[in-house]
DNA sequence: TGCCCCGGTTCCCTGGAGGTAACTATGACC
DNA sequence: GGTCATAGTTACCTCCAGGGAACCGGGGCA
C-alpha cells in the first residue's frame, strides 16, 4: 500500500537527504513531464517533444538520457531509416509514476487555493512589523 | 481518496503544466525538508535551521516565507525578547505532507536500484555507436 | 561595557540548469 | 541534386537559485 502511514517521527532524522535525492532524479524542469507522457505506452523522440510544450530537442535528449541513466526508462533504437527511437518506462518508472500521482492529484485540488493564498499574502501590508 | 486511479489517460492533454506548477512550489531544494519537518507539530526558526542540515539562515527564510505566502505553513510572531517565532503547517500544508509521502517512500524504495542503474549505465561503453 | 541569542535582512558572488541555434548522418522522395 | 524527416550533438549564452558573510535590534547577563 501507498498509505503514508509506514513512516513515524523518526523519519526525519533517519534518512534527511532522501527527500533530497529524490529531487534531484525528478526535481528538474522536464523529467515528470516525460514520464508522464510515457506513462501510456512507449513514445519516439518526435512523439514527446511535440507532446511536452516548449521542450527543447537538446532538453529532451538531456532528460531522456538521465531518466535512463537512472533506470527510469529504456531507449531502444531500430536501425532504420529515417531513425526510429522509443523510449518506455521501466518497471521502476512505472512506480515512480504511480508514487508521483498523489502529488499531481495534490496540486490539482490545491492549485487555485495556493492561487488565493498568494494574493492575499501579496495585498497585506504586514510586512514591516511596526 | 488518494488513490491513483482517478486520471485517465486524457490527464496529460487536460492540465500538462499542472506538474510543473506543483514544482515551482516545492520542487527547490529546501521546501520539502522543510515541510516534512514541520509535519510533527510546530517549529521555531532556529529549531528548523538546526534540524535542516546544511540549510543557511537566508535560505531558512527564503524557503519559509514562500511557503508562508503558498498557504503552506503559517508564521507565527510571539513578541518577547528574544523573539518567539513558530512556524507550523496549515491544513493543505499536511495534505502536501501526505501527498508527497508516497513519493519519498518510493525514494527509499528504490535508491539503491537507481545507484545500481547508474553504475551499469555509466559502465558500458554503448555511448559511441560506430 | 560588551557579548550572546533570536530571527532575520542585505550584498555579493558563483555554478549550473536550461534556452537558442547551427550542424550532423542517412535514406527516401521528387 | 535538393529537400525533408528523425534523432540527435555541439557551442554559446543567460539567468537565477542558492551559498557566504556581514549587519541589525534589543533584552539578558556577567
Amino acid at each position: 500500500m501507498t498509505t503514508a502511514g509506514s513512516e513515524s517521527r523518526s523519519a526525519q532524522q533517519e534518512d534527511p537527504c532522501r527527500t533530497r535525492e529524490v529531487l534531484d532524479i525528478v526535481g528538474d524542469k522536464w523529467s515528470l513531464l516525460v514520464v508522464r507522457n510515457l506513462s501510456q505506452g512507449p513514445r519516439r523522440f518526435t512523439e514527446l517533444k511535440r507532446a511536452i510544450d516548449g521542450i527543447s530537442q537538446r532538453m529532451l535528449t538531456v532528460t531522456l538520457r538521465s531518466l535512463e541513466r537512472d533506470g527510469i526508462l529504456t531507449r531502444t533504437v531500430r536501425n532504420v531509416m529515417p531513425p526510429h527511437v522509443s523510449y518506455e518506462l521501466t518497471p521502476m518508472g512505472k512506480t515512480l509514476r504511480q508514487a508521483t500521482a498523489p502529488l499531481l492529484e495534490w496540486s490539482t485540488i490545491h492549485l487555485a487555493h495556493i492561487d488565493a493564498a498568494r494574493a492575499t499574502y501579496d495585498a497585506r501590508p504586514d510586512t514591516s512589523p511596526a
